[in-house]
DNA sequence: ATAATAGTGTCTGTAAGACATTATGTG
DNA sequence: CACATAATGTCTTACAGACACTATTAT
């Protein structure tokens, strides 16, 4: 933030800094917020994409999101949290910043859009509840496997990528597969929500040692049967054991 | 990003988009880019923060940052390069990007503005070399301690906070340390530069040994006195060890 | 020689990987 | 009972913390 803004009479925004920049020729950008929403289905990560229905990118597949409104005098992440609850009807579901997307001013071929991606985890309960508003216009939405979703509308096939890496490399410290999982899950839902987003399998035996560690969880006195063989204790999430 | 966007012929951006946007109302915020310009001075971790001219926070001091220049179509770190290099004259330097503030619409009470934040760690060389231009209208800058810059403009206070932690829990995997150091450092000053920034001493016989599990580095034959005692040995850095 | 800093070696406790075994449910 | 999955126990290996000792320079 450096220098100088001022408002004329019209609302119109003037810039006029220290460093004699024109304030005449001055355009703005637009703003959007992009939201990845995520679940887990059979093992894969996916990712609710939208279809365009209007070029560019006309019946391309993209992240869900949209503008920010600043008339409303939006927030950024209140943008993200709106557009969640406009594809899905979730609502209460922690939303992270992933980053903002602004280097290639041809990124939207029509005007210069910067764009702030945000993230969702969704359990399968909430994946579900997935509501079609009626009197929607029908913005077709699907679910797709994060890994595979080539040839995306915009740079949203970068962010995807992204998101991927920033999800792996954060799952240590951060509880996001407790959120990709219902409030009461069992050791092998949970480790199956830090292998899909890992890529690899974990040893079953270390997992709730090793898991412990970093989590506080409680372990209920409450047991599932999933098909035959003993019933998998439910255990809750608590909280995360602070590393500093 | 959802929707439709129209260019009218003056140039003024309509929104349009299927959940039928109130174009005419369509108000655009500022996007601007702040860059935290790190050094490490005396073992303490430093920002260079520039004196304000004008109201809004007249007289406080900020994070350098400044306008993304949409008319030339300028990227968004490019033009965090261009404020780090406007600043000190420093260039090629790696920055990278911190997250965007955009969820208060008054932390800017004149307009609406979004920031997006990156951060530079520089070299005390690099530091050093800061060149005042001629016929620059004299902002003052200055280099302050991180921890104990409090009573910023807008939001900064937040903004540096949320860089001590993330320089914090990112310097394991990511090369931080080694940016903060000179091209040839001995193992005193990269670990100095270890403690800066974890804020904890660190064991100093243990320290090559736990670095090189991450980092390729490569040990010089080279010596450098530092006052009286066995010179030490220069090195320099290769890469990190990639995780995955 | 003495002080000061650099660098090596080794011991120990904890965490992580791997596997064996026991427990408890379903068909 | 046979089978499947959960849960526990233990062995091994790697890493991290801590400290003792050696090496090399300036004064």
């Amino acid at each position: 933030m450096s220098d100088e803004i001022k408002l004329s009479a019209e609302g119109k925004d003037l810039l006029e800094d220290a460093s004699n920049y024109d304030g005449s020729k001055y355009r703005k950008a637009l703003n959007t917020v992009d939201i990845c929403i995520c679940r887990i289905y059979e093992k894969k990560l996916q990712v609710l994409l939208v279809k365009r229905k209007y070029p560019p990118f006309k019946d391309k597949w993209a992240i869900c999101g949209g503008f920010v409104d600043i008339n409303k005098d939006e927030g950024m992440m209140d943008a993200a949290k709106r557009e969640l609850f406009e594809e899905t009807g979730v609502k209460g579901v922690s939303v992270r910043q992933l980053g903002t997307y602004g280097d290639d001013p041809k990124r939207d071929p029509r005007d210069r859009v910067i764009t702030t991606v945000y993230f969702a985890l969704l359990s399968p309960e909430q994946a579900d509840a997935q509501i079609i508003k009626p009197g929607d216009d029908a913005r077709e939405t699907k679910w797709f496997n994060i890994s595979k979703s080539s040839d995306l509308a915009f740079d949203h096939g970068i962010i995807l990528r992204d998101l991927k890496k920033h999800l792996r490399s954060g799952i240590q410290y951060e509880p996001f597969a407790f959120e990709l999982v219902s409030k009461k899950f069992t050791w092998l839902q949970l480790r199956e929500a830090y292998e899909t987003i890992l890529g690899k399998e974990l040893i079953a035996q270390n997992f709730p040692r090793d898991i412990k560690r970093r989590f506080l969880v409680e372990e209920l006195e409450e047991f599932k049967a999933e098909g035959r063989g003993k019933p998998a204790r439910l255990i809750n999430f608590k909280k995360a054991i602070s590393m500093f």
